[in-house]
DNA sequence: CAGTGGTCTAGACCACGGA
DNA sequence: CCGTGGTCTAGACCACTGT
């Protein structure tokens, strides 16, 4: 007999119900990235259902990212890794060349109203307070990327209350950390504008420039907004390669 | 027994070396985009291997965009449409809305030494002699992409000759019934420019505007570099979405 | 209806990684 | 060595499509 069930609807799949199953014990925080899961052979054995059912279900959630699968290891939780998303769109060139994490630095933290185009991606109400921050992204101390970011400030007052000192180059770990609030996913918008003086003082531009603006939606595993953020760099150095089929 | 084998290092597993038999014979023309596949209990009949094999072979293929599957159906070489590649990067607002294609007006066809920065992409020799093509894209009588396309004049001699009056909008299906050469994959590049005098008349722009610029390599299934082209267009109408995990 | 892909079983054996 | 994922068999039955 089967020890575990699974859940939702009986007329779906087997391998789909167990990747839900799956998937939830993620979303939860049940499983966390890092975290090993049960074997393929475990999971067949544990659900009642045959090893290669099981592995279909694990098939699913490596396709969509969640998990990885390591030969001979075992399978886990992947750890979602965003500032390489950078580095698709902008080539930082540090002296040595190497693939480095810019270096951030918070110029401002307050609570405000948040502006209708916040609130509609953070999905609260127009008008509703926020964490507003802007900071600056440097490498070899040139200022890169320009950056405002809002958070909902029910999920992150921890965050607003914490000492700026303790703040490192990067945010997404300290929101786990600090407010327990892990970012898995992104949906990102690019496009591009001229410099507003304000911009071009914080990125030192002489001249009218075009500006690259990314505008990303962080997202939790389950697709509730955790974070907005718009990031401006000079287009100079904004490259992006794709491959079609 | 077997009727047919198949081809390559028999330490390879056996799904792998079945979607490498079936992808040459998609490379070789063989079988060409739209034709339907043998289904997959045919092929694991005719190669004496088990369905699930044959349909991890096919499973392959479809990942990589070279098959689609239709429940019930059957499976067929999958036909790249690459004109949405442009809706991906600019939205066209047509005054009714549709998604369209873009008509095309040619403004030059000759030959020319190939600039190295053709030739490398092309991957024929430096100054060797190649088509050039110059050509507006316009939505409504609105130019909105400036285009220069380059293609090895050894593949692409009878393409050259052909009257102007019989290219239609779009060049990769005469590329094909013209010339026999099927793009299959590419390769694109984007960055961003201020517009030179010379794209500005094409475009009628009236004040310096950024450009989104848009290089493509387009490539056989095999990978044999068959076209490149840049195209530009005014970085107002760009925007470019992607979901990250 | 027949033929297609989609799901599932109940295993076997192989290849890899770590103790 | 054991436990992991990777490949493979030889089917059965289901769900969808077109005639």
């Amino acid at each position: 007999m089967s020890a575990k069930t699974l859940k939702g609807d009986d007329r779906l799949p087997i391998y789909q119900r167990l990747a839900d199953t799956l998937m939830t014990e993620i979303t939860n925080g049940q499983r966390r990235p890092g975290d090993r899961m049960p074997s393929e052979n475990g999971l067949a054995e544990d659900y009642g259902i045959s090893t290669g059912t099981a592995r279909q279900a694990v098939a699913e959630l490596v396709d969509r990212k969640v998990l990885e699968r390591f030969h001979g290891k075992g399978t886990f939780v992947r750890r979602p890794s965003f500032d390489q998303s950078l580095f698709r769109f902008f080539r930082f060139r540090s002296t040595t060349g190497e693939a480095i994490i810019p270096e951030s630095r918070i110029l401002k933290r307050s609570i405000e109203p948040a502006p209708s185009y916040v609130a509609t991606r953070l999905e609260i109400e127009e008008g509703a307070e926020a964490i507003n921050m802007s900071r600056l992204r440097l490498v070899d101390n040139e200022p890169l990327l320009a950056e405002e970011i809002w958070l909902p400030v029910t999920l992150f007052r921890e965050f607003f209350e914490m000492p700026a000192e303790d703040i490192g180059d990067l945010l997404y770990p300290i929101y786990d950390s600090v407010c327990n609030q892990l970012i898995a996913q992104a949906e990102e918008d690019l496009t591009v504008e001229m410099a507003s003086p304000e911009i071009s003082r914080l990125l030192r531009l002489k001249e009218p420039t075009p500006l690259i603006v990314l505008e990303r939606l962080a997202k939790s595993y389950s697709g509730k907004p955790l974070e907005w953020r718009r990031s401006r760099g000079t287009a100079e150095q904004f490259r992006y390669k794709t491959h079609i089929r």
